[in-house]
DNA sequence: TGTACATCAGTGAACGCGCGTTCACTGATGTAC
DNA sequence: TGTACATCAGTGAACGCGCGTTCACTGATGTAC
């Protein structure tokens, strides 16, 4: 029988002591995650999918509260990179207004289409959004704001830079444009929008991100 | 020790049957989803806090999720009656145009104000926005629309009436709307703004229907 | 009006399940001398 | 270089919990005669 070397993508007669056993139960969390949304990050099966006893997650987390916090913290991350990637594709415009407009139907669509295309992260990673950030498992912190909403802020900062908004309606405009989006992200993830076909939802959410942009231009 | 007549407020002593438990055990999940939100639903609590065993729930209901959904039903009612006061409030307005925006901000403000003020219900309420309305014990169905949805819808016909909008900026604007207003009650009840006191929430939610209405209006 | 009986709403015990957490342990690691 | 030992990551069994569902039952109801 093979010993010590990692076999195959099943790996069996597991090594010694373990790699990382807390970053592993991570990532084996966003695979559960994934497919089952926040409900399928039980500590037993996140363990049990990683090869290891139950116990041995305290070693790395207090608690499953923790745990579930390392997870969705990762999820917002890939949250906020979908994000960016959507923001720059087409990154080259003629003006400064032109820019600035796509940037942030950039970061709107691309909060949406994660939200549909990776409907288990997104709503982890929702989750987590009043989570005062604390600091876990050895986790440098990256700031008070979570990313995703600090793109939204930075895009409509850009809007205001380029003078396609006054500073008047750069007020609170950052939660009409997140309330629309958020909004328009469940309804097609948990909501009557579910059963449509991804045609149709990515028609209707360029519509939606338009009318919000429109209505913070008054 | 009394019997058979309804002793206070708590009933000992229960009478022989029971009344109509079907809708005792609707009532009472109405009860307990006001303060624990949907995960309150379970049969045992249920059939405990009316004082009757578990399997007497199967007499009424075919399982759990049965029931869940006659108390979400309930809940999606309870919405819907919020937002018709909401838009019936200040009824008295000068122009047709005004009457027709003072509807729809009041339905959008009354799907606001139900989702803040009771969590519990709303969380429930949008759980079955998908469910293609199976009429379940014994109560005739209304009609396949839902009815918070319903009356987004008839104001939105009542501002293309009023011309306050034109056919084009009708077409999928109850999706715009409803994104909106959704996404901010979300927000507000699960998400970053639930720390925010009453006062901000309600600031914040006038800004954000405004807003969204001026983005249909282009 | 009174008795026999079918109906069926509610009982209570039991089922299997999976969960999060604890605790004394074991066994590999790496350091001190 | 080799041995003794402290460290601490992972084990495995057990805890108590509450859930949804089943099934043979009991006991009040209301109907038939």
């Amino acid at each position: 029988m093979t010993d010590g070397i990692t076999q195959g993508m099943v790996e069996k007669s597991r090594p010694y002591h373990y790699g990382e056993l807390g970053s592993a139960l991570v990532e084996a969390g966003l695979v559960l995650a994934r497919a089952g949304g926040p409900d399928a990050l039980r500590l037993r099966e996140v363990t049990r999918s990683v090869g290891v006893s139950p116990s041995a997650a305290y070693r790395h987390f207090s608690d499953q509260r923790a745990l579930v916090i390392a997870v969705a913290q990762r999820a917002q991350d890939l949250l906020a990179n979908a994000m960016i990637d959507r923001m720059e594709s087409g990154q080259e415009r003629t003006g400064s207004v032109d820019r600035a407009l796509a940037r942030l139907r950039g970061v709107g669509l691309g909060y949406i289409n994660f939200a549909v295309t990776e409907p288990g992260w997104f709503a982890l990673a929702i989750l987590t959004f009043d989570e005062p950030a604390n600091n876990n498992s050895t986790v440098t912190t990256k700031g008070q704001v979570p990313p995703p909403y600090q793109l939204l802020l930075n895009a409509l900062d850009g809007m205001l830079d380029a003078g396609v908004i006054t500073s008047q309606q750069r007020l609170h405009a950052e939660w009409s444009c997140w309330s629309a989006v958020h909004g328009f992200a469940d309804l097609a993830t948990r909501g009557p929008l579910q059963t449509q076909s991804r045609t149709t939802i990515d028609y209707l959410a360029a519509h939606v991100v338009n009318t919000a942009i429109q209505g913070i231009r008054t």
